[in-house]
RNA sequence: GCGAGCGUAGCUCAGUCGGUAGAGUGCUGCACUGUGGAUGCAGUUGUCGCGGGUUCAAGUCCCGUCGCUCGCCCCA
């Protein structure tokens, strides 16, 4: 065996049909946001760790993020996440923006983190956040283009479901349980954790972080409240607003959503896929009121959230729902070489295609037609194009369509014209 | 960090009780010298991850190691 190095673990390599995929992704993301009347914006790959450190889980920025020295001895950080940086450049120009601000972004990001199914070292990332209101319906914009994006992928709202809560209304509920507020953190992590350990472990987590039976069963039937979001205002105008968006479907009320991030504050909220075996979240936010407070900035409301590339791209392929045609060449018409004197005419040809706006893929040897024919149907083109002594002592073309077999052979001046109207018509059919 | 599984041809994999390294696919050629996908025939492909041990004999058993995959943890 020949002796490659290894990729660095938890890396993929985008070989073509990858690339389509990554790019199919980053199109329909681009499409949604803009429909929205999202801008788009970007913050550096290299962010200084202080960044984070101010504002991140503690985790995400000691165990899980990749950090160096700078030739001055500075840390550097491959970004893990973007709303830091989000922040900081909001704080840096906040006099001088107009809010409500509508951004998105699609990039890569790295964590330090065992690969596994949908999870992998360096992985892109679609956010969207809208700064600068605080209200339900900013919070339901934000399902609505989460759900619209789903839509435009084609998956339904069995397939996949946004499902929301309410940091505040929850607080209030286990107040009335009589959990003091410091206790609340500890208990949200216990509802985070219900459907991923056995009834036994749960309990015997319960009772590890002090909770008495009444309080625990207190939980149970608030986990089971499935109209609980009517007591909360946010919510009922939440749901309003959602419905008026039109995504009703793809949004619904889970009082067992907390969220693992300390700064969400109001409505968070998280996409999961139920007809696949995935089990992971395929994206998630939430409302961030106190974020830019944090960092030094002025107070100022956000709402946003993050999807990675991997986890979707897994359930659109456990569902079949991508492009058929990915790893072919984006030339649907190639230019035969009929012999070696030929060629160069042939190449003349390629060029006068071009400038007629097509993609044009020129065969790089005289070859055995048959074998072009072959060549030409593993790249994906739709069209040969043939130029031997006959057609150039004639000014014409040959012109084969590789789907039907049908050859016609057509002035010269005329081809453009012609392979534009075939491809036009296998396009619509 | 913890646990499990897997490393054999370019790719997907089989390999029984330890006894001369296999299939499919791909690729090349021919049937077919201006017309492809099908079919047939022929050809081509190996540090069995690496190192050690047991044995007359190891792809196979044992130990170690590296790599990959899948879980847990955490998250997207």
């Amino acid at each position: 065996m020949k002796k490659i190095i290894n990729p660095v673990k938890g890396t993929r390599d985008f070989y073509p049909q990858d690339k389509f995929v990554n790019s199919w992704l980053y199109q329909n993301i681009r499409e949604v946001s803009e429909s929205f009347g999202y801008q788009e914006f970007d913050g550096p790959f290299l962010e200084s760790i202080d960044l984070y450190a101010a504002k991140s889980g503690e985790e995400l920025v000691k165990e899980q993020s990749f950090v160096f020295p700078d030739k001055s001895g500075n840390l550097i950080a491959l970004r893990p996440e973007l709303t830091p940086s989000l922040v900081r450049m909001i704080a840096q120009q906040q006099q001088q923006l107009y809010y409500p601000l509508r951004w998105w972004s699609f990039g890569p990001f790295w964590r330090y983190e065992s690969p596994q199914k949908g999870r992998g070292r360096e992985f892109f990332q679609w956010n969207a956040d809208l700064v600068g209101v605080d209200s339900p319906q900013a919070d339901a914009e934000m399902a609505a283009l989460m759900a619209e994006f789903f839509k435009k992928i084609g998956l339904s709202s069995v397939q996949v479901k946004v499902f929301v809560n309410n940091r505040r209304l929850m607080e209030g509920e286990l107040s009335k349980l009589d959990i003091s507020p410091d206790k609340q953190g500890k208990v949200f992590r216990l509802i985070d954790r219900r459907g991923k350990l056995s009834d036994k472990e749960w309990g015997a987590y319960a009772l590890e972080i002090g909770l008495d039976s009444k309080q625990f069963d207190g939980i149970k039937t608030l986990l089971n409240s499935e109209n609980l979001w009517k007591e909360s205002k946010e919510l009922v105008q939440f749901f309003s607003a959602v419905d008026a968006l039109g995504v009703k479907d793809y949004v619904e009320f889970s009082p067992r959503i907390i969220r693992g991030l300390d700064y969400y504050t109001g409505t968070v909220f998280e996409a999961l896929a139920l007809s696949t075996d995935v089990r992971r979240s395929v994206s998630g936010g939430g409302r961030y009121d106190n974020l830019l407070a944090a960092v030094g900035g002025d107070p100022l409301p956000g709402v946003g959230f993050a999807m990675g590339d991997m986890v979707i791209t897994v359930v659109l392929e456990e569902l079949g729902l991508f492009p058929e045609n990915r790893g072919s060449s984006p030339a649907k018409v190639l230019v035969t070489v009929f012999d070696k004197e030929s060629q160069m005419a042939s190449y003349q040809l390629s060029v006068e295609l071009r400038q007629a706006g097509l993609k044009v893929y020129s065969y790089p040897t005289p070859d055995k037609l048959g074998k072009q024919f072959r060549h030409a149907d593993r790249i994906g083109a739709a069209i040969a194009i043939i130029l031997g002594p006959d057609e150039i002592a004639n000014q014409q073309v040959a012109i084969k369509d590789l789907k039907t077999r049908e050859q016609k052979t057509v002035k010269r001046a005329e081809a453009a014209a012609v392979i534009q109207g075939i491809l036009d018509t296998d396009h619509g059919a």
